[in-house]
DNA sequence: TATTGTTATACTCTATAACTATA
DNA sequence: TATAGTTATAGAGTATAACAATA
């Protein structure tokens, strides 16, 4: 049975809505929100909090209370560019590297609901999603 | 080529923050944001106030201002229940289903986006997100 | 002059608690 | 007593503007 347009919108925003609370709840298990999670993955490298800013879409002045936040908790530290000294480069700690760890397996059993699909599935699902994507970016740049 | 379950979550992360991002970009035409639009699409039928602060997860307190909202801008009104004078239900002015149907008519090319695929496709895309939702159900409850 | 990051500030969103009016 | 809705209020998140340090 084919289902309606609208259906495959409900089922699509049912399937996301439910995956960000899921990453949210996750996040405050750490006593973290999604964008200091978010932040904290994204430092996998070393980040000045300009590039960070737009990454997350949002005002640098944020970045430095969510890096303030962080770096109380001992999860980043900031180090100051050697090349240029007004830029701070946001550094993960091994504390940090340890959260990030624990919240991938935290995750995972939520991941693996995404990606429980056989070869020929997956690349069909991978298929969908892009052409979803590209065609939505399309639209909003739009 | 099969992606890894890494990039299935990233293609699928992607596709719902944009098409969310999109949604927010048209409320925002309609000097409205994601959660008083969300409410207007709710009230197809009446309801009371905390039959709506149950759908859209929030405390009750929040809908009083989102109703006032509305009802300032004309979209919807609130009446008092015949059978229970406590209960107040929010009713949808004409000039609310008038914005309910430029929304939907926004939202159409991003709405194409998503349910542009043949037949065969889109019972695939519905099987594998019915399957997501599901395994995430069971997650997050558990 | 322009850029990076910070601070001060205001606005929005959300939750809690106390209140009213009804049941 | 219990429930529906409201009000007052406080906390978190975000954006803007002004600022200091550096380029």
């Amino acid at each position: 049975m084919s289902p309606t347009p609208t259906q495959l919108i409900e089922l699509f925003v049912l399937a996301s809505s439910t995956y960000y609370q899921e990453f949210a709840a996750v996040a405050d298990r750490h006593d973290l929100n999604s964008t200091q999670v978010k932040l904290l993955i994204l430092v996998r490298e070393p980040q000045s909090m300009r590039a960070l800013a737009r990454q997350l879409s949002c005002d640098a002045s944020n970045v430095t209370a969510i890096v303030d936040r962080l770096e109380r908790g001992g999860l980043v530290r900031r180090e100051v560019a050697a090349h240029d000294r007004r830029i701070k480069n946001v550094v993960r700690t091994p504390a940090g590297d340890e959260t990030v760890q624990l919240i991938r397996d935290q995750m995972q059993a939520t991941h693996q609901a995404l990606t429980s699909f056989t070869g020929d599935e997956r690349v069909m699902l991978a298929t969908l999603l892009t052409r979803m994507h590209t065609a939505l970016d399309g639209e909003t740049s739009g």
